[in-house]
DNA sequence: TCACTCAGAATCGTGTAGGAAATTTCCTGT
DNA sequence: ACAGGAAATTTCCTACACGATTCTGAGTGA
């Protein structure tokens, strides 16, 4: 169907937010920002406490945080959040990028309408190169990266593999296990060079510059300490 | 005991442990066996009245499902479980199946172990042909359908794979969909050359024996009622 | 006569407070 | 040093108050 009917009903605005949706982001914060360092006890009534509410929405939050794995739960023993990722978990989610993210650009190339490419041209040109080395500079480089992976997938047409993706919140998790590396100047480059590829309709590039910015980030990030060599920069 | 027919009253719960994740199970169930049926709103005093709890346990087990897409939320308005998938939507869940599936089994054939290979031949052993036509008959088989697929992926060696594969809850909106057709010795027989092929450690037959399995699955029941028009208009 | 509007009430979601059961911790006795 | 037990903490559930939404039905105007 046509979208954009002048007067159509759009849905419905968002209502007032409930008080368990901001105790979520909230607690999603906090994991991120390792204020709940990781595997640390998780208590409703001290959450409820520190965030000045009472914890029937800490438990509807927290109920929410462990379908999505922020947070596991032991039966009469309360909540902790998830452990840091081990180095298999992180090669194994590399791994699962690497299945859906290429196809996804390609996708994406394929058949993203005006509209969508548009909204990844203004994706990239909101981003900056890094200004500083602080952490909120750090941490606005990292919302852009997950914007622009959630935006290629939703780009791709396929509600199934955006959710999935989505719903490893592997930013999150990589953001948790090293926030001070990773994300730089090449990682903007290899970002540009997919959004080219997708402008130009050229699936085949566009999955190839997903892979390699994958195995860029993969291969930077699991070896954090070895500076045996210069990396190929493919991107 | 369990009967589980469409329209079955709703049952005390036997309280074992902790009593929102009866709840969860229960009301997982309910949709299920279309005693919720799409779209149908959940009232949360209703539900804790009819299954002898109090409302908060209700809460965390919609919080739970609202995460697994399985119930939608209107802030201020209530829960209402999910409607049935569309045309588009289940092309669009047999298209990431296709993407993640064959490759789950072609890794499976890779690397599974002793124990795996045991697990698989046990799966295969337990499910005998329908003998019935009964509802509790599919209902049944759809459980060895599942827990057959969730076994392939979790020999692939990938959580990230088992785990997006899971969270689709592909066979619980399947079923909900159309619940008396599409399994049968079909299903079973496909289901012997995948574990065959896996069993033989031969991914690239494996891989094509779940694409065919699910080409199959797929062309079958996208077209169970539409097969002489066609849908010219209507999806 | 019909359609529309608006007030009132019932209904339901949301958050709070409190109590029962279980676990953990710490102390004591041997 | 180790086993046993009681207090303290916490989870989990229930019961209740408040506010928003929706339904009902009477009243008004065309």
């Amino acid at each position: 169907m046509s979208s954009a009917a002048p007067g159509a009903t759009i849905g419905r605005l968002p209502r007032r937010q409930m008080l368990a949706d901001d105790v979520h982001e909230a607690i999603k914060a906090l994991i991120m920002d390792h204020v709940l360092e990781p595997g640390a006890r998780v208590s409703i009534d001290g959450l409820a406490r520190q965030l000045g509410v009472s914890p029937t929405p800490v438990r509807e939050a927290l109920a929410r945080l462990e379908s999505a794995e922020l947070v596991v739960k032991e039966p009469l023993r309360g909540y902790r959040t998830s452990p840091l990722l081990s180095r298999e978990q992180l090669d194994d989610l590399y791994e699962f990028r690497l299945l859906i993210e290429p196809w996804a650009a390609a996708r994406a190339a394929e058949h993203a309408d005006a509209e969508g490419r548009e909204r990844l041209e203004a994706e990239m040109r909101s981003c900056t190169t890094p200004a500083s080395d602080t952490y909120d500079s750090y941490k606005a480089l990292a919302a852009h990266d997950t914007r622009f992976h959630v935006l290629v997938a939703e780009l791709a047409g396929s509600a199934q593999v955006r959710r999935a993706f989505e719903r490893t919140h592997c930013h999150l998790h990589i953001f948790r296990l090293h926030y001070d590396r990773g994300l730089g100047e090449q990682t903007l480059s290899e970002h540009r060079r997919i959004t080219r590829a997708v402008l130009d309709r050229d699936p085949v590039a566009a999955e190839a510059a997903m892979r390699a910015h994958l195995e860029a980030a993969c291969y930077e990030r699991l070896r954090p300490v070895s500076e045996d060599a210069g990396g190929p920069t493919q991107g």
